[in-house]
RNA sequence: GGUAGUGUAGCUCAGUUGGUUAGAGCGCCGGACUCAUAAGCCGGAGGUCGGCAGUUCAAUUCUGCCCACUACCA
């Protein structure tokens, strides 16, 4: 019996196209998924759409469509934006669907039953100009409200709140015995801090006055469930049948840890009697030439365009190799390009076309057996042992920067090899043991880059089949059996050529991107 | 104002459970080579590891204070 990984993205809020910070996320939680199916894991990935709220209800009004219609279309930018990148997404869940409504509605009336929701008053201030409330942080220095709110009138609305401050001393509890909830661990410290004041209990309602697209509350019709309570439910109503709670990670961006995922959640689903998530693993966010990303700005959705003009599997590497999961990072057309050139172009892919001319050449396109055995092929073994373990430490930690950078220093350590042994130099030579060390060199290079290939499936999966392909192996559904260094391509037939990476002219890009 | 993070080579960043000459990639300079996508290899220049103080035989790594930037909270 395998074992099961659940993991999820944030789902996407349908308001707008998708952009980097969507992408990204989604290209973090693929490369861990597939890296678990390939340890053997049964692994469900489940991704998203959020349809429903405020915002989406106006911006449908103002296209005078009904909010259904406007998601339809927002849902199909987004699911495209998947096939482009390659996510293998086991399922996509929207929160109109009625498998998530009625969890949601079962959610919410099992919690109100046991006394866990209450309806309670609230005084406020709202705006009509901007039609939303305000707090004391909105106002002036000195106490009055700023022009762009119009008339500011004071309003008491009823609303059904969720005793969330009841779970406090459970949930710092649970964080104090549980340290690697929160992944990277300085995370946690700032969940632990936001703890150290006391809650307040959650509103989870919008009276139909005000707002209707959304779920209705069981108990009461005249109100819907508002933003949480919908959007988090999604991880659990999409596996309810499934048997795969409670999640094995939650793959989101750091500014809705604290408290959405972190509080928010993890309570909700104890009130439900439910166990939390295993792990919420947190990624920062991407600048864009040092810029914060925004639409206004216009830079968040070019990056996207990379994509078709140097392929999905160069986007996959680009993202996972500059971020260090949990830090930011910085997008730049520079360093893409660097990183496609160098990395992908020169060291990997310039490298296969190396091995691939050389036993044509020599061997009539059939790598052969490793004969001799020196120094020289017994520290690159060594070196791929080493690589292999840091590599799986890497990515048990969910950081694959670290797990592409070690890669690319056996990727090096190949090129350097074929430097030290000089193929092009024993090819002329009479010698036996020349041609043995001929023989070794290439079935060595043949061998690691079937490794390197294998290992890199997950992160680029359509490149790295056919560099496997053309070194005439056969593309793995699983690491088993196929990290040890072996001599299974020996009598392989190999491609003539075989470009990967091809240098990509690139359209001139708007000098501000 | 509070809390956290960051501050290491020109640029982007690793790393150091405290210990000999601090690392990588990119960029730059020089060299040798030619199998290859003018790729790859070797060598070099370049750093008071943010500042000050403390603990220690020894600190870039630990502690305290300070400065700068960022985020969250108020």
């Amino acid at each position: 019996m395998p074992r099961s990984f659940y993991i999820t993205t944030a789902i996407d809020y349908a308001n707008g196209a998708p952009h980097l910070g969507h992408a990204y996320e989604k290209v973090l939680a693929d490369v861990i998924a597939r890296y678990r199916r390939m340890q053997g894991c049964q692994v469900h990935l489940l991704t998203g759409l959020d349809e429903h709220g405020q915002k989406v209800q106006q911006t449908a009004q103002q296209r005078n469509i009904e909010p259904q219609v406007f998601v339809d279309e927002i849902a199909v930018g987004f699911r495209q934006m998947l096939v482009d990148l390659g996510i293998s997404n086991d399922d996509y869940i929207r929160t109109t669907e009625t498998r998530h409504k009625k969890v949601v509605q079962d959610f919410l009336q099992r919690l109100h039953d046991q006394g866990f929701i209450y309806l309670g008053t609230k005084t406020d201030w709202y705006s009509t100009r901007q039609e939303q409330f305000l707090t004391d942080k909105d106002r002036n220095p000195d106490g009055s409200w700023p022009d762009i709110y119009g008339e500011v009138t004071q309003t008491t609305e009823e609303n059904y709140y969720f005793k969330l401050s009841q779970f406090q001393p459970w949930l710092v509890d649970y964080l104090a015995t549980h340290p690697d909830f929160v992944n990277p661990r300085f995370r946690q410290k700032q969940v632990l801090e936001f703890l150290k004041e006391p809650m307040n209990d959650l509103c989870i309602s919008r009276p139909k006055t005000r707002l209707t697209w959304g779920i209705e509350l069981p108990f009461d019709r005249n109100y819907v469930t508002y933003v949480w309570f919908d959007a988090l439910t999604n991880y659990y109503s999409a596996v309810v049948d499934r048997g795969l709670w409670p999640a094995d990670v939650h793959v989101i961006g750091k500014d809705i840890l604290s408290p959405p995922h972190a509080v928010y959640w993890p309570c909700m689903l104890k009130a439900l009697g439910l166990d939390p998530p295993k792990q919420l693993l947190v990624h920062g966010w991407w600048t864009i030439n040092n810029q914060k990303a925004s639409k206004s700005a216009g830079n968040a959705g070019s990056t996207l365009s990379y994509v078709s003009t140097h392929g999905a599997d160069a986007f996959r590497y680009y993202l996972c190799r500059e971020m260090v999961v949990g830090q930011d990072a910085d997008f730049s057309a520079v360093s893409f390009v660097n990183r496609y050139k160098a990395d992908l172009g020169n060291n990997l892919g310039n490298l296969v076309n190396r091995l691939l001319n050389m036993v044509g050449r020599n061997y009539a396109g059939s790598i052969p057996a490793a004969a001799a055995d020196e120094p020289l092929e017994q520290g690159l073994r060594a070196l791929w042992t080493e690589t292999e373990a840091k590599l799986h430490k890497a990515i048990d930690e969910y950081q694959v920067s670290h797990a592409l950078e070690t890669l690319w220093v056996f990727i090096s350590a190949m090129n350097a090899y074929i430097e030290a042994r000089a193929p092009w130099k024993l090819a002329k030579s009479p010698e036996a043991a020349d041609r043995a060390r001929l023989d070794s060199c290439l079935a060595h290079v043949a061998e690691g880059l079937r490794l390197v290939a294998t290992v890199l499936l997950p992160v680029m999966p359509v490149a790295c089949a056919k560099l496997l392909v053309n070194i005439g192996r056969p593309v793995p559904g699983s690491f088993a059996g196929q990290l040890q260094w072996s001599q299974v391509c020996t009598l392989s037939k190999v491609a003539e050529a075989c470009i990967l990476f091809p240098p990509v002219d690139l359209p001139a890009p708007p000098a501000s991107v």
